[in-house]
DNA sequence: TCTGGGGTCCTAGGACCC
DNA sequence: TCTGGGGTCCTAGGACCC
């Protein structure tokens, strides 16, 4: 039977550092910017275990993580080192089993054939073996017949274990746990279900209520699925990439357009470079403002055609950025705390223009 | 305590079309 | 005369994930 192994690296950003720094094993080490360096408006990207029990998580402002643990050692992130580690996860997984399936940097999900759950419970503490020698990466494993559950298991084997979920456990090893357990749940839809008397998964799998069922429609209908362990449909073709974005977060809010317009040029030509790189053409372009308040405002438009190009891009953005501005003006006059640009809709640049060319007069 | 930067997917209303 | 039903596209916003 077909079984899925689903790996999470524990603490990615911080193990990817440790492979380089063995001697700060064991230690309070945060990955992220460093209060001390100066004032920052960052966030913790990382945090290691030990770092965990003073209470630091991931995206908690950094300036309270190093309230909270003075003695932490802050290590600048280096994204690139990131992504070349995740590809050489990927290659050795690569190397022993043909479906292998990334679902984020620090996590791949793998489709193993096993007679049972014995069978694919070796498998797995192999494969954990075999990441922490080769790879010097610890993962924890989460193993079921579902990916989804396969993931879920992979949060509750944390950190470092390996948890086997049995096809006829499914809804058993589910029931305890909170809704907030199951992915894409989180701080909204676990409020919106617990108006219901919805709390833990067993709640869910006595099935929904009648308006509950009205207000998550197709939602509703897969978590009650899950939570009976009955098989749901999971989609998982890659098309490519959906959306490119770019964005900036000022030191100090910023009153001054100028500022907002020079920045977000910068950006504009940043991400079009990029989208040249992947041989990215773009239809929709967005710009985003987030204000000091932390609400955002958005202005999209989709071109008439397939465009390419830091001059074209920048030039939609400010166009956008201006009626953003405009808006503003005439109401509250807000500071801008982040800028950002964004583009979808995305054609291969490869394929350019096959279209056109049957539309050129042929002169052979 | 004061919230990054990069993504994915969904919803809902209006325009537009048949 | 007071007006269907279904579909797609566009836009703005929201929830969620790592």
């Amino acid at each position: 039977m077909r079984w899925t192994v689903y790996l999470d690296i524990d603490a990615y950003y911080v193990s990817c550092e440790l492979r380089d720094r063995p001697e700060l094993e064991g230690r309070a080490v945060i990955v992220g910017p460093n209060p001390a360096l100066g004032a920052t408006r960052g966030v913790v990207l990382s945090a290691s275990y030990e770092a965990r029990t003073f209470g630091i998580r991931s995206a908690m402002p950094a300036s309270e993580a190093a309230r909270r643990c003075p003695e932490a050692i802050w290590l600048a992130p280096d994204f690139a080192k990131y992504g070349r580690i995740a590809e050489e996860l990927r290659a050795r997984l690569g190397s022993k089993f043909s479906d292998v399936v990334p679902f984020s940097i620090d996590e791949v999900a793998v489709a193993v054939e096993a007679p049972d759950a014995d069978a694919v419970g070796r498998v797995a503490l192999e494969v954990q073996a075999d990441i922490r020698d080769a790879l010097r990466l610890p993962a924890s494993i989460g193993v079921a017949s579902s990916r989804t559950v396969a993931k879920v298991a992979s949060d509750r084997a944390k950190p470092g274990g390996v948890v086997v979920v049995r096809p006829e456990s499914v809804a058993t090893f589910l029931a305890p746990l909170s809704v907030r357990a199951i992915p894409g749940v989180g701080p909204k839809t676990e409020a919106r279900l617990a108006a219901f008397g919805v709390v833990t998964i067993a709640d869910l799998a006595k099935g929904l209520p009648l308006p509950a069922r009205r207000e998550f429609g197709d939602h509703g209908r897969f978590l009650v699925r899950l939570a009976r362990g009955e098989p749901i449909i999971e989609s998982s073709d890659d098309l490519g990439p959906r959306s490119r974005s770019s964005d900036q977060t000022f030191s100090t809010d910023v009153s001054d357009l100028r500022e907002v317009q020079i920045a977000l040029d910068r950006l504009a030509h940043e991400l079009a470079e990029s989208l040249l790189r992947e041989r990215l053409r773009f239809q929709t372009v967005a710009v985003g403002l987030r204000w000091e308040d932390f609400t955002r405002t958005t202005r999209s438009r989709t071109l008439p055609v397939m465009t390419e190009g830091g001059e074209r891009l920048a030039s939609v953005a400010l166009r956008l950025l201006d009626e953003l501005w405009t808006d503003e003006s005439e109401g509250r006059h807000r500071r801008v705390r982040t800028v950002s640009v964004h583009t979808e809709r995305f054609h291969a640049a490869k394929d350019r223009q096959t279209k056109l060319d049957g539309f050129v007069p042929s002169t052979s």
